[in-house]
DNA sequence: CATTATTTGTACCGAACGGTAAAATAAATA
DNA sequence: TATTTATTTTACCGTTCGGTACAAATAATG
């Protein structure tokens, strides 16, 4: 019964999560979202809710998708050392290679809204914590097949590095030279020494 | 000859710059401002220009004032250890004790304007560059005193831990467990040996 | 095929946006 | 004191904002 949708939700979702993920909340205006979605206003409310409840779809959509692209590459090498380089290396030349850095969306909320708004707070934190939990399971692994020392304290270094990873993120969107986030990720990379 | 100006101008250019340090540049209104500096929009565009110029002339303001604190509280400590102990608790006791993470100007733009204006990626990444030749002199004053081993890459280890205060700045805005932030500092000290 | 239920496009809402013209005000100069 | 020059206040500009009422369009149901 009823009209049926002529759009497909998760494709729209995602083109909105690609614009919030480039300009943010605050600069991301409803004509903007029509546009790349290809759907009028009233079908972005009826589908989705207000802007902020669009915003924070497109946030949980890329949480899901950016987690489980942490935990398959952190996984996917044998040596948890090369796993943890390999995966910093990624997120460096992903940056470095387009145009213009998109950086983290988790990251960019964190700063924009968080301070101000108790659901992103929560919402952000929660990813991150979830992030240093992969890590930590990584790090464990190392410890269990020996390649890392027995007294390592996984948990607090699994911290340390998303605080890193975060900072690394962040710092990439002024474009600084590419020798200060190779020299930041070697130092950085002793700590799993 | 012509009429005074009644406002201090280095006084509404300060509470500018805690309004946009505050909300960002986007959540920040014109009337916002007015309520804030004390002044009616025609002033503020006579002393400043528009908005972006405002904007502007308050993030160098703050650099300027964050760059002298940053020198200070690490010149202050004999020990570079120490000094570097003191000055990044000192961050996080900051943002735990008020209410509101206001966290750091600067990155907050690094995050809202600088993919996007090349005018700000320019100015926020010398901004962390100035910081970390900052870090830097500390951390070779503490070789010439013998404090670090003469072997220590200066360079490298204070771009890592300017990138490690980015982290943990962020990160403190979605206000993580205490223990998180004193882990992260604990393994990101070690760096220092 | 007529009815019903839902989505679509259009057109519009009041409010707030960044920015400015112009008159009123006040200080310094002549 | 009259004039000049700059600042302040007020009122307003056109545009865009997020959000919605409404009617045309379309599909499933009876």
């Amino acid at each position: 019964m009823g009209r049926a949708r002529e759009f497909d939700e998760e494709k729209v979702l995602d083109a909105a999560m690609q614009l919030f993920w480039e300009k943010g909340y605050e600069a991301t205006s409803l004509s903007d979202l029509t546009s790349r979605m290809g759907i009028q206003k009233p079908s972005i409310y009826a589908a989705f809710g207000d802007k902020k409840e669009l915003f924070e779809a497109a946030l949980r959509k890329y949480m899901m998708s950016r987690a489980s692209h942490v935990r398959t590459k952190l996984q996917k090498n044998p040596s948890v050392k090369d796993a943890f380089r390999a995966f910093f290396e990624g997120v460096i030349a992903e940056e470095y290679t387009e145009n213009r850095s998109r950086g983290c969306f988790c990251i960019n909320t964190m700063v924009e809204l968080a301070p101000h708004d108790e659901k992103f707070e929560i919402l952000t934190r929660e990813h991150q914590m979830y992030l240093s939990v992969i890590f930590q399971e990584t790090i464990e692994r190392g410890i269990q097949s020996g390649e890392l020392e027995f007294g390592v304290n996984a948990k607090a270094l699994s911290q340390a590095l998303i605080v890193s990873l975060i900072g690394l993120t962040v710092i990439m969107k002024s474009r600084p030279e590419r020798s200060f986030v190779d020299n930041t990720l070697e130092v950085t990379l002793t700590l799993l020494k």
